[in-house]
DNA sequence: ACAAAAGTGTTAAGACTACACCCATGA
DNA sequence: TCATGGGTGTAGTCTTAACACTTTTGT
């Protein structure tokens, strides 16, 4: 069996890419940074933010680069992980492309730089992004269904929720992230003993912050431990709220 | 922005492969299927299995071939995911070459075929693999840890452990995955309960199987469910049974 | 004083650990 | 009958869900 088959091409014409899908937290809902893409194919459409891999860079550089051209980051707390690859062929009409697509958490970042490639950068919740007539170019509409759900479970057993979060940050902060990405109400006192319990998560920092209302806030850092264990579980949400504290009392 | 800066070289000579760690329980020890390489780089080494992805197919696609190829796989239970993406320039000798590894986990499988690339294919130990003077080719070594580093963690809170099971398999078979996989020993009840607990882990046969001692173990298949919720935690281990509190009535 | 958010206390339910102990089989 | 692994029961501990309640601020 090893001469008889007909032998695969060993080099074909492919590009190399990375992609990345980058999210932030605005106001209530999770953000992803899209380009508005300059040139054809999909010249118009919305897309993720992406280019080229250099001849001479690693996959992990050219997101870090792709990364700092879209946002103008700078040393901020952000998190970069590789996601998956994509490579069907006829995903990019051009010819055969193969992505890397990553994934990066940041806290809500400045007003996006536009790239190379991109006419105009724009932050778009997901929820709107993710709706088929919203029309994601590419197969940019899975990568951005896994990376979510990527980022949904990536909360449960680590810390990355942090990574959203300009420090110092108060464990409401950390909450709205979780309550954002999850879509669910957690019970503030129960998050807090889970989150100031787990060794490593927060770090306090002996500040406080005062905001127009109610008691002032403790305030934290990221206390540097990856993981959590046990994890915090999305099931335990708590569907009525408002209903407050005080429905009987002794 | 799109005619100042540097332009990116959109297509450069680029291979991209697919490699697979296929995984499987033999005796007491986690193996790897590895491939004595029959050419250059490094013939003569040991290597993970793969091979060029062809033009006109997939990187799923490519891997389920290669898998084919190297194992004589037919329709049996058989579990394949993609792990990640190793583009480091310099990874492979002969130019830029971009791999997208793959896991594959599966029963003890028959003896291994010759791959189209690969003067001999066999099965080692994970622990040897590892070990740098066992000197894996390329940065397979890396690839391979990574590879165990999640084979390991998808155990916690999957069932994938099932895919290592020939059906149909007993409780005690499913538990020496989980031993040897995360090479601790395991309390046979309790991990009896959580499995027969979780819904749609297993489902009972209504078969036994009875072995040289002891008394016969009810059989199962895979109830198909995917995940559990709670993870069967790694860190319950029981280092040293039979010291014996008696702390439990008599 | 009141509203609102931060933060603490408490109880009951559930899950896990560490075992003791019983069951079914082959030798 | 004994050895061996399969399988059940259970007490104590740990974790969590739910929610009452106290603290601290601005208005």
């Amino acid at each position: 069996m090893t001469h008889s088959a007909p032998p695969a091409v060993p080099r074909f014409p492919v590009s190399v890419t990375v992609d990345l899908v980058i999210f932030t937290v605005r106001d209530d809902a999770l953000h992803v940074l899209l380009v508005e893409r300059g040139k054809e194919p999909f010249l118009g459409g919305s897309a993720l933010p992406g280019g080229y891999v250099r001849p001479d860079e690693g996959l992990d550089e050219a997101a870090l680069r792709e990364l700092r051209e879209e946002t103008g980051l700078d040393g901020g707390r952000l998190h970069l992980e590789q996601l998956r690859s994509y490579g069907d062929p006829g995903r990019d009409p051009r010819g055969r492309v193969i992505t890397v697509a990553y994934l990066a958490l940041g806290p809500d970042l400045p007003a996006p730089v536009a790239g190379t490639d991109a006419a105009r950068a724009f932050w778009a919740p997901v929820g709107e992004a993710l709706r088929a007539d919203f029309g994601l170019s590419f197969d940019h509409g899975s990568i951005l269904a896994d990376a979510v759900e990527r980022a949904r479970s990536k909360l449960e057993y680590t810390t990355v929720a942090t990574s959203f979060c300009r420090e110092p940050f108060t464990v409401s902060d950390l909450r709205h992230v979780y309550e954002v990405i999850w879509g669910i109400a957690l019970d503030p006192s129960n998050f807090r003993r889970k989150v100031t319990r787990t060794a490593g998560f927060l770090e306090p920092t002996g500040e406080r912050r005062t905001s127009e209302t109610g008691r002032p806030a403790a305030l934290y850092r990221f206390g540097g431990a990856a993981v959590m264990s046990p994890p915090l579980l999305r099931s335990g949400d708590i569907a009525g709220r408002g209903a407050g504290g005080g429905s009987g009392r002794g």
